[in-house]
DNA sequence: CTGAAAGCGCTTACAG
DNA sequence: CTGAAAGCGCTTACAG
C-alpha cells in the first residue's frame, strides 16, 4: 500500500506538504501542488481514512439513518444521495432501524457512529430529547429528510405533507366523495416523527373546509407498508355504509387496500376510489391516482446540503432547508362515487 | 470521548490489558476481564474504529456493493443483511453502483475501499479479470450473492436461476401455451454477471425440452426495471402473432409487462398470460404468478457467512455456498391460451 | 510557503 | 497472564 512518505518521497517534499497538497489547503504554491499530484496520481495514493482521521482529519464518510431500506420512498432518497456523496468522493454507512428501537437510541447516542463520519443524514428518523442532545454534543453538521425530524441547525429537505393530503383529499371531494376514510402512518413511535399526523392533519383540513365531518370510524392505521394497508382496508370492509372512497398516507398502503378491495369483490374506483402519496414506480403500472413527491431530488439535496459544512463551511453560513412541491396524478383509481353517474 | 487510558485507569490495569479483554482475547483472566468489562461499561467506552484499525486492528464495518438499491431485490438483501451486521457490531457502507461502471472498477481497485473495511459483500456485481486480482490482492474475505459472481475463495449464495427460469417457463407449456416470448434482464455489462443469461438459459430449455423452438423474435430485452418491462412489451406487441405469454425474467419487468399490455386493451390472462421471478411484494397486489425467491434469506446467510471469516475463522476453515430453493407462486396472471378453453 | 516533530488512540510483538 | 514501548499513517501547531 502506498503510504504518504511515498508520494512525499516521489514529489521532493515533505509528508506535511503532501497533505496540505492533496486537500487543497491554500498555503501551497501551485508549482508544488502540481508536483505533489502528479506523484499522488502516480502511486495511486489515496490517504488513508483512519490514519487520517485519528490525526484529526476526516473520514471522508457520511452516516444515513433510514427506517425501512425496502420501502420506496427510503431506498430512492438514499440512491440519490449514495450518488451525490460519492461523485463527491465520500461513502456512506447506512443504518436502518427496521423497527429496532433500541437501535435508534444506541446509534445516536454511541460514540461509535460519531467517531466513524463526518456529518449525517436523518431520513424520517424520530427522535427524543436525549437523541437531540447526543447530536448537539457531537457538533457533527447533519441535514434531516421528510418532516418531522427537524434538527435546530441542520437544514431539512421535505415537502409539505399536510398540503399533499390536503390536495389528495380534497380531489375525492371534488369528485363527490362524502364518505372518505383514512389509511394513516404508523403511530407507534409518536416522538418527533410526525409525517403520520402531518398528513391527517391534512386529510381533516381538507374535510373540514368542505363543510363535511371526521369520523374517527373512517380513521384507520396501516404502517406505511402493503400489508398494513391490507390490514387496514379489512377493517374499512366492516363499515356500513362503507367509505366510497379511501386516502391512503402512501403508495404502497393504497396497493394494498386496493388488493384486499379486489379480493371483498369491490371494484376500484366503480365501488370504491382510491388515492395515494409518493408516486412509486408501481403506482403508474396499477394505475393509481396519486400526489407525487419527489424523492430523488430530496435526497439529491440533502447531500448537497451536506457537502458544504463538510467542505469546512463555517457554522456562520447555515444552509437554507428547502420544502419541494408535490403534485396531484391523475390515474384510473379515483371517480365520482357509484350514486352519482 | 472516553479513551482507552479511562478504562485502563478505572480498571487499575494497562491499556494492552483492555484492549484484549474488550476483544475477548484468551490470554486475559476472567477476573481482569469482568473488571475491566464493567469499567468499559460504566465509562460507556467503545474503541475508536479508526484508531483500531490503523495499530492493526478492525474497522467493524463491512463494504456492501449493489447494482441498485432501489430494486426489490436488491434492498431486501441489503436489509436482512444489514440486521444480521449491525447484531454483530458491524457497520454498513454501502456502494450503489447505479450503472456507472466507473465507480465499480474505481472501488474495487483502489485501496479506499480496503482500508474503509474488514470484509465486502458483492450483490449481482459484474466483475472482470483485473477485478479479481484486485480482490485477491486485498486478502480481504467476502461473499458473493445472486450467481454469476463467483470468486474463487469466497462462498457464495444464490438460487438456481437456471431452474427457476426453467420452471416458470415450464408451468406456461404446462398450461398449453406454445408461443412463449421472454423479457430478460440486460446484457449491457455481461463481464462475469450471468444472471440474466442463466434465465434465458432455463427458458430455452425449458421451451426445446417440451420439443418447442426458439425464437430469437420473442426473445427481447428489459432490464431488470418497471419500464424496461414495459418497452420491451411494446416491442412484442409488434409480433404477429402476438405470444400468448410472456416469461419476465424479473417481477418488476412483468409489471411493466402487465401495464402495457392492459393500455393495449388486451387482458392478463385471458388474451396473453405473464409470469416473473422473485416474488416482490406487490406481485400479491398484482395478482402475478411467479416463481418466488427467498431475498431476506440470502441476504441473512450472506451476512452470517462473513461473520466466522470476520471473527478470525482460518482460511482453512472455507465457509460453504449455498444455493436456495424457489418456489412457484400461483395467482392470477397465468391461464391457459385463448383458443383452448 | 515548507519542514521537523509531536500526537491522535489504538494493537502487537517482546519481555517478564 | 500482564505491562512498557513501539508503531500504525496521517494532520497540525510551531518554527523558520
Amino acid at each position: 500500500m502506498t503510504r504518504i512518505d511515498d508520494v512525499a518521497r516521489l514529489a521532493g517534499v515533505s509528508t506535511a506538504t503532501v497533505s496540505r497538497a492533496l486537500r487543497g489547503l491554500p498555503t501551497v504554491t501551485e508549482a508544488t501542488r502540481l508536483r505533489v499530484l502528479d506523484a499522488a496520481a502516480r502511486l495511486g495514493y489515496i490517504a488513508s481514512p483512519s490514519a487520517s482521521r485519528l490525526a484529526g482529519g476526516k473520514t471522508r464518510a457520511v452516516a444515513v439513518v433510514v427506517p425501512r431500506i425496502t420501502r420506496w420512498f427510503f431506498s430512492t432518497v438514499v440512491e440519490a444521495a449514495e450518488d451525490t456523496l460519492q461523485e463527491a468522493g465520500y461513502s456512506l454507512l447506512l443504518y436502518n432501524l427496521g423497527g429496532r428501537e433500541r437501535t435508534r437510541h444506541r446509534l445516536l447516542q454511541t460514540a461509535n457512529l460519531h467517531q466513524r463520519v463526518d456529518a449525517m443524514m436523518l431520513i424520517a428518523t424520530p427522535l427524543e430529547p436525549s437523541d437531540f442532545a447526543a447530536i448537539t454534543a457531537s457538533a457533527m453538521p447533519g441535514v434531516t429528510v421528510s418532516s418531522g425530524t427537524v434538527v435546530p441547525g441542520w437544514p431539512s429537505v421535505r415537502i409539505d405533507d399536510v398540503a399533499a393530503a390536503r390536495s389528495a383529499t380534497a380531489h375525492l371531494i371534488g369528485l363527490g366523495h362524502r364518505r372518505i376514510a383514512h389509511i394513516s402512518g404508523s403511530s407507534a413511535d409518536e416522538l418527533a416523527f410526525t409525517t403520520h399526523l402531518d398528513r391527517r392533519r391534512g386529510y381533516q383540513e381538507a374535510l373540514i373546509a368542505a363543510g363535511l365531518t371526521t369520523d374517527p370510524a373512517l380513521d384507520v392505521e396501516g404502517d406505511f407498508t402493503i400489508s398494513g394497508g391490507g390490514r387496514a382496508t379489512t377493517e374499512l370492509l366492516r363499515r356500513d355504509p362503507l367509505p366510497s372512497a379511501i386516502f391512503a398516507a402512501c403508495d404502497e398502503m393504497a396497493f394494498g387496500a386496493i388488493a384486499v378491495l379486489r379480493q371483498a369483490g369491490l371494484r376500484v374506483p366503480a365501488d370504491v376510489s382510491v388515492i395515494g402519496v409518493d408516486d412509486h414506480d408501481v403506482a403508474r403500472v396499477v394505475g393509481l391516482t396519486t400526489v407525487a413527491q419527489p424523492a430523488a431530488e430530496q435526497g439529491r439535496l440533502a447531500a448537497r446540503a451536506l457537502l458544504g459544512p463538510l467542505r469546512g463551511a463555517g457554522r456562520d453560513e447555515p444552509v437554507a432547508s428547502v420544502i419541494l412541491p408535490t403534485r396531484l396524478i391523475l390515474r384510473e383509481s379515483t371517480a365520482p362515487p357509484a350514486g352519482t353517474r
